[in-house]
DNA sequence: ACCTCACATGTACTTAGGGACATGTACCTT
DNA sequence: AAGGTACATGTCCCTAAGTACATGTGAGGT
């Protein structure tokens, strides 16, 4: 009997996992899970409401999750089970890590010298303008981290871990757009800088 | 009539982009483009070639690109068309950039409390070396374009930005990663560092 | 009493993504 | 002449993701 829970074989199939990480840290309900992946894993792992309640359905089959308590508008908890526990840390210590990355943005890039200048100075301009944003969102959180807002438990120290890591990818990409406008759009004679 | 090909209302679906985007450079066929998005576009937009040929299909059948030439073994070349340019412009200027990201490492990081902390400090060490590893990579490929090595077209322009960013992408996980191994663990009693 | 909003869960449908399978050809080496 | 490798295109099928739609409840304000 093979209670793995990932697809045929050994590959990854992060959402569910990023599930049974949050209900690791205690009871949720899937509207609970939806916010939290929203506001939190939002910004590096997306998720939408219907995916979530599909998956705790599979979870909660395969014995990785059960449910905890019935709550006022038929609102469900579910609280993670030692089987569950024991497949998020399976995944966390033997499953290897996907390093794909899928990021729109660099993407673009490629195709710069399809736009127009002007057009293109104004994208870096807002695309600098979005990053350096949510950097500093980022920062925030991090700076109400290490004041002690969300306690010293060991689940924030992770959080804290891992909004450094949003900090320092949106802080790169502002930096890579600011320094993108730096470029100069096209060598017009073979007369030009570097 | 609509010509536009994103589906229903207005979003992204970016490998239909970008097959439109490397066309844009010059005729290519199926196997071209799946090696080029496998070697330059894979580490921010994986792409597998069953997909490639089926957008192809796909773009062909909205006019977006036609069949240029046909080669050795069943080699179909396709070019873009007017449209096709047109579309990719549009895309590049009018329609938003979305920027959601998806990161596993990041996604993993929300629970190295889970983890033993042996095993979390070899797999920091690990993932800080693929990153390392992944910058250098890149930094090799800024240093090729720099000396002259692709030629001096706008395209290769526009390559050099990717490049930019994939080397300060990778570079801010590694040391995201090595700044990770330096956290502890967990503080024993209320008297820690901070 | 009514209204509105946040809470709460789900279904249905469509597209995107990715692995496995299938097929065949030109070229190059031995 | 035979065999291997890179070239080249595709289908099939299942899973993941995402949008729209549908439904209903409890709490708080007016």
């Amino acid at each position: 009997m093979d209670v793995r829970i990932t697809s045929e074989d050994g590959e990854a199939v992060s959402l569910r996992h990023g599930l049974l990480g949050l209900l690791a840290e205690g009871p949720a309900s899937g509207y609970d899970l939806a916010r939290r992946f929203e506001e939190h894993l939002g910004p590096v792992w997306p998720a939408q409401h219907p995916k979530i309640y599909a998956e705790l359905s599979r979870l909660s089959d395969a014995g990785m999750i059960e449910v905890d308590s019935h709550g006022p508008r038929g609102r469900k908890a579910y609280r993670i089970t030692d089987a569950g526990l024991a497949e998020i840390r399976r995944w966390l210590t033997e499953e290897k890590v996907d390093h794909t990355l899928r990021i729109e943005s660099v993407l673009r890039s490629f195709f710069f010298w399809l736009m127009e200048t002007d057009d293109l100075q104004a994208h870096l301009r807002r695309e600098q303008e979005f990053f350096a944003e949510t950097a500093a969102v980022a920062r925030g959180y991090a700076a109400a981290k290490d004041r002690g807002d969300f306690g010293t438990s060991e689940q924030t120290r992770s959080m804290r871990v891992a909004i450094e890591a949003a900090n320092r990818i949106y802080q790169a990409l502002a930096d890579w757009a600011e320094w993108a406008q730096t470029v100069p759009p096209a060598v017009p004679a073979g007369d030009g800088e570097d």
